[in-house]
DNA sequence: GTGTGTGCAAAGGATTTGCAAGTGT
DNA sequence: ACACTTGCAAATCCTTTGCACACAC
């Protein structure tokens, strides 16, 4: 089973219906690397001769985030890149390079004793956070 | 010296003409609490009966970011808001109540040793990060 | 006086919405 | 069948730009 296959299935079992056009959105999506916006997809998917009308993009990039299958990513330069989700944890930060747009995900976080006395100190009650690490991979290095 | 002259010093060492508009615009700013966005302050400013061309915002927003006056902030709902800073650390997060927007700036940020290994790790040569934390202040929980 | 800064209105880009027609279950 | 989806075009929102005029230094 691939995981474009996988990755409708959790679709349908969400309560989304697989149409044609999420099945396309849902194949580019698969065949990139990295971050990337609505509109690249939107070209992406005009590239590979699957056209989708650039509200049904939105709406499915929407979708695809609610049903756990993307993160959207608040990058300093636009708020809105999304990256297809990899590993299933909770915990989820992206490490993204500056240069070319490559993401890895981690989860090693260890921030939570640092919220912890933060929260004591400030007397917030913390409900989550964002952490997102940029640089340069190897590959735009050399 | 009030804040705001001090803030319009700042201004002028930078480099920037301190204006009527600009003053204003820090007068705005150092009458709020919390992040705001351009429109907010947009508003803000026509109602204090000091009304300043929208275009003028935007770009004295890029001057006060600039001048290290202000920090631009990325919320889950929108990604252009703006706080006051209030120390002169390099290293600023902010702690920010997801009810009235109230914010609190913070520098004890642990993650350096777990950024290095990272970095060890993916070959990526990282450059910065940025970490927001969210959570529900005293004041709106009760 | 000179170079910056301003305001307006128009342009621009990104995202959303309304609606009639199409389609998965 | 029925509700969910789609595509289009228009609407909306946010931000930037061009340009003539005004003002700080």
């Amino acid at each position: 089973m691939s995981t474009v296959d996988q990755a409708l299935s959790i679709l349908q079992e969400s309560g989304y219906r697989v149409t044609a056009p999420r099945r396309s959105v849902v194949e580019a999506v698969h065949a990139t690397s990295g971050a990337f916006t609505a509109d690249e997809l939107l070209s992406s998917l005009a590239g590979l001769g699957q056209p989708v009308g650039r509200a049904t993009v939105f709406r499915t990039l929407d979708v695809l985030v609610r049903s756990g299958l993307l993160d959207r990513l608040h990058r300093p330069d636009g708020c809105h890149n999304y990256v297809r989700v990899e590993s299933d944890g909770a915990h989820r930060h992206h490490l993204i390079c500056s240069d070319c747009g490559a993401v890895v995900e981690f989860d090693e976080c260890t921030v939570a004793p640092m919220l912890e006395a933060l929260g004591a100190r400030t007397d917030f009650e913390i409900s989550g956070h964002w952490l997102e690490v940029f640089g340069v991979c190897s590959d735009c290095r050399h």
